[in-house]
DNA sequence: CGTCCACAGGAATGACGGGCGG
DNA sequence: CCGCCCGTCATTCCTGTGGACG
C-alpha cells in the first residue's frame, strides 16, 4: 500500500515459496508432537495398558512410577496410553476420568489441583482459597463422580524439589477417605535419584509398579527419525547419510530422541535457509553447532549481572595471561570490575558458588587443584570463544565498555606454574 | 614429618520480593 | 488490599584439606 519496491516481497514470497521444498510439516519434528507410532516402546506401551487394563472393569489399578532420562518417551507413551485408554473407557461407557498435569510447567501445588479439580468440571477460584480448601473441595468433588481417575503428574522431581512432597503424600493416601471413587497415580520422573529423595511411605505406595525407559541406541533412534521424516519432509530431500548422523549424534550424547529430532528438524532448516535440495551430512553438523552456539548464547545473556562479571573476569585474564587461572584472581579482577560499575562486589564466597553453577552450565572448566605450600584452589578455564562472549554480554547496557577493558590489577604474576 | 597456604564448601542466618490467605 | 509466609540470594562464620616447603 505504501508503494514500496515491490521487488522486496516478491523475494520474500519467492523464497518462501522456494523453502516448501524441504518441509512438508515442520510441527512433526517438535518434541510435543505425539506421532502416530512409538517405535521400539512396544513393550512399556504394553505394560502400562496392562497396569492400566482394570479400568475398564471398574476397579483402580495400581499405582506406576515411571522413570528414565530426557527423550526416552515417557511422555509420550504416556499420552499414548492414556489416549487409548480414553477411547476404550467410553466405548465400553467405563466410568474413566484421565487427567495428565505436567508438575514444572504448572509450578505450585495449588495450581496442580486447581487443574486436577477442573479436569472433574469443578470450578474454583484462582486464587483466595488456601491449598487444603481446594484440596478438600477436588476430594468431595470427586467421591461424588463415582469414577476411577487416573492422575498424571510428570516431572514429579520437580514438586517434590521446590515444594516439600507433602501434595504428592496426600494423593497416595487419597484412596483412605474416598468411598465411592478411586485415584490411580503414574508418576514420572526425569531423575532416578529421586527415589532415594522421597518420602518412602510415598514411594513405596506410588511405584507399586516400575517402568524403566532406557535410552535408545542409534539404531532406534534412526529408525525413529526415518518414520518422522516421512511426514515431515518431502519425498527425497533427505540424504540417509544425515539421518544416521543425527542418531549417531544424538545416541552418542543420552540417547535422547528429543535431542535427535531437533538435530534433524534445525538441519532441515539450515538446507532451507541455502536452498539445498537435499538436507546432507554437513547440515547436520552445522545445525548441531548452531544449537550449541544459541544454547550458549541464551545461557551467557540470561545470566546476572554478577554471573556476567565473573564470566568477563575469566575472561579478561586469559586473553591477557593465556589459559587458566585461579578463583583468587579471578575475584581481584571481579572487584575491580564492580569498582568500575559502582557496584558493591559479591563475597569470595558467593563468588566461589558462582563459579560452580558456571561449571555446571558447561560455561567453564573448574578443577580443584593443591598447590601444595600455596595453597589450594580451584583451576578455571573458560569454555566460551571470545566471539560468542561478545556476542551474548553485547546486548547487555549495563556492562557499558567492560567488555573491551584492561584490568589495571595484573601486577603481582603469583601463579605461573601448574 | 609437621606446617601452613589459599582456598573449598557446609551450616546458619539475614535481606528481600512475590504470592497466598484472610 | 494488607500482612504473613516462603523461597531465593547473599553474607558470615566455620571446618577441612593436598601437598610443597622448611
Amino acid at each position: 500500500m505504501e508503494g514500496a519496491e515491490p521487488g522486496i516481497l516478491d523475494e520474500v514470497f519467492d523464497n518462501f515459496f522456494n523453502s516448501v521444498t524441504i518441509f512438508k510439516d515442520r510441527e512433526v519434528l517438535r518434541h510435543d508432537y505425539l506421532p502416530e507410532r512409538l517405535p521400539h516402546r512396544e513393550e512399556q506401551i504394553k505394560k502400562l495398558g496392562m497396569i492400566l487394563a482394570p479400568v475398564l472393569k471398574g476397579a483402580r489399578p495400581s499405582n506406576v512410577f515411571i522413570y528414565g532420562k530426557t527423550g526416552t518417551g515417557k511422555t509420550a507413551v504416556t499420552k499414548y496410553v492414556l489416549n487409548r485408554l480414553k477411547i476404550k473407557a467410553l466405548e465400553f461407557n467405563a466410568p474413566v476420568d484421565v487427567c495428565y498435569i505436567n508438575c514444572r510447567l504448572a509450578g505450585t501445588e495449588y495450581r496442580i489441583i486447581t487443574s486436577l479439580c477442573r479436569e472433574i468440571s469443578i470450578s474454583v477460584p484462582f486464587t483466595g482459597l488456601s491449598v487444603g480448601e481446594v484440596f478438600d473441595r477436588f476430594k468431595t468433588g470427586l467421591d461424588k463422580r463415582k469414577t476411577i481417575m487416573i492422575i498424571t503428574l510428570d516431572e514429579v522431581d520437580a514438586l517434590v524439589k521446590n515444594r516439600s512432597d507433602m501434595l504428592l503424600y496426600e494423593l497416595t493416601r487419597i484412596n483412605e477417605f474416598l468411598t465411592r471413587s478411586k485415584v490411580s497415580l503414574i508418576g514420572i520422573s526425569n531423575d532416578l535419584r529421586l527415589k532415594e529423595f522421597l518420602d518412602p511411605r510415598v514411594l513405596s505406595s506410588l511405584s507399586e509398579e516400575e517402568l524403566v525407559f532406557r535410552p535408545y541406541d542409534a539404531t532406534e533412534l534412526r529408525n525413529i527419525l526415518t518414520e518422522r521424516a516421512k511426514i515431515a519432509f518431502h519425498e527425497g530431500v533427505l540424504s540417509e547419510g544425515a539421518i544416521s548422523l543425527c542418531a549417531a549424534l544424538a545416541a552418542a550424547e543420552h540417547g535422547d530422541a528429543r535431542r535427535a529430532l531437533d538435530l534433524l528438524r534445525v538441519a532441515g532448516e539450515v538446507a532451507e535457509r541455502k536452498r539445498a535440495k537435499v538436507i546432507t551430512e554437513d547440515h547436520v553438523r552445522e545445525a548441531e553447532k548452531l544449537i550449541e552456539h544459541n544454547r550458549v548464547v541464551e545461557a551467557l545473556s540470561n545470566l546476572t549481572l554478577h554471573s556476567k562479571l565473573v564470566v568477563l573476569s575469566i575472561f579478561h585474564i586469559m586473553r591477557k595471561n593465556g589459559c587458566r587461572t585461579v578463583t583468587g584472581e579471578i575475584y581481584d579482577v571481579y572487584t575491580e570490575l564492580c569498582g568500575e560499575l559502582g557496584i558493591t562486589p559479591l563475597t569470595q564466597r558467593r563468588v566461589s558458588t558462582l563459579i560452580n553453577e558456571l561449571d555446571a552450565m558447561g560455561l567453564l572448566n573448574a578443577q580443584v587443584v593443591s598447590m601444595g605450600r600455596y595453597g589450594r584452589t580451584k583451576k578455571i578455564r573458560l569454555e566460551v570463544p571470545r566471539t560468542i562472549i561478545k556476542e551474548a554480554f553485547s546486548g547487555d547496557s549495563r556492562l557499558g565498555s567492560l567488555i573491551d577493558y584492561e584490568p589495571k590489577c595484573f601486577t603481582k604474576n603469583t601463579s605461573n606454574r601448574d
